[in-house]
DNA sequence: GGTATGCAAATAAGG
DNA sequence: GCCTTATTTGCATAC
């Protein structure tokens, strides 16, 4: 098979991969999804009409949500548009492309923008006083040997690694508000203390010397769910939806706390960290595929079960496969398809 | 070589 | 089991 798909749990193998995605990168497409648009359309001080959804994270923001306090202020809040989704990216509203911004976040850009929150996020006191929220005795550098090395959690930990998401700490520094909606607890941080946290979080990390990636991976073996050095770009730069944001950071914060109170006593790590994976590794369909599902799409854009498993069997990819591409196709195509 | 971003694959939730 | 819709996440690549 030549999609990851095989090997769905392996995060050292991707070799199997189909590579030819990069025509995907279609800049030029007229199509633009709802992330982009909502870039482009917060750039472009568009208004808020296009979008039916409303979102919490956003919508707040002029009446006191989740980051309202800080983007009130912001020379762009008046982008106040409504976002089709959750995922506003509000961090590349504000973030112009710095390229290599080694020691700031797009709020210390723009100070005033998501600064000035009154009351740092005790947990996130940086290196000093970690919280210890979930202190694993084991566990050390944060599942790091030393920066790139995995450092095995003692087999304690594996327990602790099961669903990290579902199995927030009972007491969770964070003495939060309740605007995360699904975590409607006491654990729920506000958007202050999130935007704080993020940003604490990026200087701890390159204070650390880890990048990007190897936080990715050391929550994989923290938590047995590696996340991409993309996701964790986004956490840093406030472009995940605040649900999501809420979700991660209590997983960032354990990094932190053991990436801060640690220098990593090697243990045995790597089988935590090979079997860390939950989410299946993204298929990168070649293009020459694509086409030929395209060429299907335009002639039948809702094949039968049958019908996509031939589809599959031809093209040697996965029925679950070509069955998420279609559904994804029909999305893209009714985003695409301009209303009335 | 690390980080940021476009596009889309994968997943969640409800029907 | 499959669909739709919304959302999450990461590959590939630009910066």
């Amino acid at each position: 098979m030549a999609t990851a798909a095989s090997n769905p749990y392996s995060i050292l193998s991707s070799s199997s991969l189909i590579h030819a995605d990069s025509a995907g990168m279609q800049q030029g497409s007229p199509f633009r999804n709802a992330q982009k648009r909502l870039q482009s359309d917060y750039l472009q001080g568009v208004p808020s009409n296009g979008h039916p959804l409303g979102h919490h994270w956003v919508t707040s923001l002029s009446d006191g949500g989740p980051w309202s306090s800080t983007l009130a202020t912001s020379p762009l809040d008046q982008q106040d548009v409504k976002p089709g989704r959750e995922d506003l990216q509000l961090g590349a509203i504000i973030h112009h492309r710095s390229p290599h911004v080694a020691h700031h976040s797009p709020h210390t850009n723009h100070p005033n923008a998501w600064g000035t929150s009154p009351a740092p996020n005790p947990s996130i006191t940086s290196s000093s006083q970690p919280l210890n929220v979930y202190s694993q005795p084991g566990f050390t550098v944060s599942g790091m040997l030393e920066h790139g090395g995995l450092t095995p959690p003692p087999a304690s930990a594996s327990a602790q690694s099961l669903h990290p998401v579902l199995r927030e700490p009972p007491d969770h520094s964070d003495l939060g508000s309740h605007h995360c909606q699904d975590h409607s607890d006491e654990e729920t941080p506000t958007s202050d203390e999130l935007e704080q946290f993020a940003k604490q979080f990026k200087q701890r990390r390159i204070k650390l010397g880890f990048t990007q990636a190897d936080v990715g991976l050391a929550l994989g073996t923290l938590y047995g769910n590696v996340f991409s050095q993309t996701t964790i770009c986004r956490f840093e730069a406030l472009q995940l939806s605040f649900k999501n944001m809420c979700k991660l950071k209590p997983l960032l914060n354990k990094w932190l706390e053991e990436a801060d109170s640690s220098t990593g006593s090697p243990t045995s790590m790597d089988k935590i960290a090979a079997q860390g994976r939950k989410r299946k590794k993204r298929t990168s369909i070649e293009v020459s595929v694509k086409g030929v599902l395209e060429t299907h799409f335009l002639k039948c854009p809702k094949p039968a079960a049958q019908e996509i498993s031939s589809l599959a069997d031809s093209l040697q990819l996965e029925k679950e496969v070509v069955r998420v591409w279609f559904c994804n196709r029909r999305q893209k195509e009714k985003r695409m398809t301009p209303p009335g």
